[in-house]
DNA sequence: TCCTATGCTTAGACGTTCTAGGCATACTAG
DNA sequence: CTAGTATGCCTAGAACGTCTAAGCATAGGA
């Protein structure tokens, strides 16, 4: 299973995990494995890419770190969405639909919708 | 006008290129000024940005080049596809409907249609 | 004559993702 | 007891594509 995953598109990683930590604050390897769920393994970030782009937004302000302990006794950074990452959770989806949707209006022209 | 304008996400450009030379050969400033028009001045690609994904488009033998004079006689490189390049355009834009799919599932959770 | 639009080129900065290695612990199977 | 697997984190570096910013050249209009 899962030898179809894609790379995820530069630049769509942050707004991919601040979406998920506005659910529920997360730890790094649990946002990996939420996004696989949520998209049927066809999204998996590579540990390399996950935690690098948790330090940005945490360098950033848009989330904040703390140890816990798992249900398994296992230590791990609980990572949970500030003010700042929910301005910028808006921000950077509003830039996804209307970039998205300009690629939309290139490959697939609009066919005149029938009246 | 056109201050809102976008960048491109990285990875996506080619696939664009691809797309407006399908319609019809094109040259670099040609392909810059269609993809403002189809999208509404949302797509503004840096020439610095252009030729290079040409360069690229064009060692792989996904474009084919060649010197005409255009309208203004000026003097004009104008890119065609190869069949190489339209099997790519096919490839680049199942990915993109992947990805896009796939960030769609993270970015609006799904409400559980109506019966 | 100057300015704008057209049209191409290229060096370098920049940021993001991936590759690929390392580390540590908990639990299970043998 | 020991090996393997799943969990969980860290990081240096390569690779890659886009942008910045400069330069060059010509046509046409003011």
């Amino acid at each position: 299973m899962s030898r179809d995953a894609i790379e995820v598109l530069k630049g769509t990683l942050d707004m991919l995990v601040l979406k998920i930590l506005e659910d529920e604050p997360q730890h790094g390897y649990g946002i990996t494995r939420r996004l696989q769920l949520l998209t049927d393994d066809a999204l998996q970030v590579d540990e390399g890419s996950m935690y690098p782009a948790l330090y940005r937004l945490h360098k950033r302000g848009l989330v904040e770190a703390e140890w816990f302990l798992t249900d398994g006794n296992r230590r791990a950074k609980i990572y949970s969405l500030t003010p700042a990452g929910r301005t910028q959770l808006c921000k950077e989806a509003a830039y996804w639909h209307r970039f998205s949707e300009a690629v939309g209006k290139v490959i697939s022209p609009v066919p005149d919708a029938a009246p």
